[in-house]
DNA sequence: CAGACTAGTGGCACTCAGTGCCGAAAGTAT
DNA sequence: ATACTTTCGGCACTGAGTGCCACTAGTCTG
């Protein structure tokens, strides 16, 4: 029987967590610097072997990242959970933003985070594969509500905009102490709302001044 | 006097150049595949040392874009030189399609290379990197018709939603054999006026198909 | 032509990320 | 105790990328 509620799995138990090993690499990243920092140094600052690293992350450059997964999933259920009268570009906003809600203590962690992750260039470059399946979740709701396929054109661009209207919010936190990247987010996802049609952009007052 | 035409500047002539290299190398790639390729094959391939491929591309991830800085600053002044009197929009527009305009003889090597930066995951992520330095361009254009900063949000999310739509367009084109590039990326900077605005997209034929 | 100068070449040795293999360790189930 | 299951981590290996340095192949000057 399984009853046992300390070790409720069969075999040995693993000696850390993903979470764990995530946060002893973040920390030696913003001490010395990401590619001044060896695997070597995180397996021993976390009191685990080289190898067993690997079997918790596929690469130095998830370290960062932590659980995405499961991060992705939470937005993925959200889409899922909008009433349909919503609108397809309304349901896209909302979920990004509730995807970069973080409680107030976690903020300057995650903001740490992101500034390693858009500045170094290596996980600038790595970021791109995460990126893809955030992007594929995107493309995956609007061809739903479009009714064509997920690789037509229409939710591809769709996804690529939502992430680049993100990201440019991101990019815009970081730079400016004490902004908000909530209200960022809301202002560059208005700017797709708004659209291009005019061929002179709406001038949108950056949220962290408004 | 520096008048010989075979040899016009000092020191011993390069024994190759950046295309030839980035050709052999494509080449391997395509026949074994990139991960089953290794930096001596294609330096053996191409009869020169290992060190000194390092010293034509700072890396293996490089070689399938050949020169694309001279790519960027042939955009660069395109859009440099374009009428004040054509929107941001449409210049922008009209400058990516020339961007992504190739002799017809040079169009199955074209698509092969972007087929493999689009699909092998070191390249993807790699790719990153190129196409910060071509959202750059975007972005730097629209800053200055905007009279706005650069690292403004208006212009990052053009920046962003140019790079989206155009990469959208390359993955429809490699999707379908025989569809035209040219006519797909001119689809998909049409939904960028079109716009988000009424939450419904508009349908828009496939370039290829229309 | 000799010697100085300059720029490309490539061998060697090294660091570091990532992987396959396999036995040891630490648990649970019977 | 024994069997089974899962994690751990050492070892050896591949392959990318780098610093160093001697060598080669040119040009330029006297």
């Amino acid at each position: 029987m399984n009853e046992c509620s300390v070790a409720p799995r069969m075999g040995r138990q693993p000696l850390t967590t993903r979470a764990a090993l995530s946060h002893v690499a973040l920390r030696l990243f913003l001490e010395r610097g990401f590619d001044q920092t060896t695997v070597d140094d995180i397996a021993t600052a976390a009191g685990i072997g080289r190898r067993t690293l690997f079997r918790y992350f596929p690469s130095k450059n998830d370290l960062p990242w932590g659980d995405f997964d499961a991060e992705l999933a939470r937005m993925r259920a959200f889409l899922a959970a909008t009433d349909t009268t919503v609108s397809l570009v309304d349901a896209l906003a909302r979920a990004v933003v509730e995807f970069n809600r973080f409680p107030s203590e976690e903020v300057p962690f995650h903001r740490e985070r992101m500034n390693l992750l858009l500045n170094v260039p290596a996980l600038v470059a790595h970021s791109t594969l995460r990126y893809a399946e955030w992007r594929f979740v995107v493309s995956d709701f609007a061809a739903g509500r479009l009714g064509v396929a997920v690789d037509a054109i229409e939710p591809t661009v769709i996804g690529w905009v939502f992430l680049g209207a993100s990201l440019a919010a991101y990019e815009q936190w970081l730079r400016t102490d004490g902004s908000n990247l909530i209200e960022l987010l809301e202002s560059a996802l208005l700017l797709l709302k708004e659209g291009f049609t005019s061929g002179e952009l709406p001038t949108v007052e950056p949220g962290g001044r408004a």
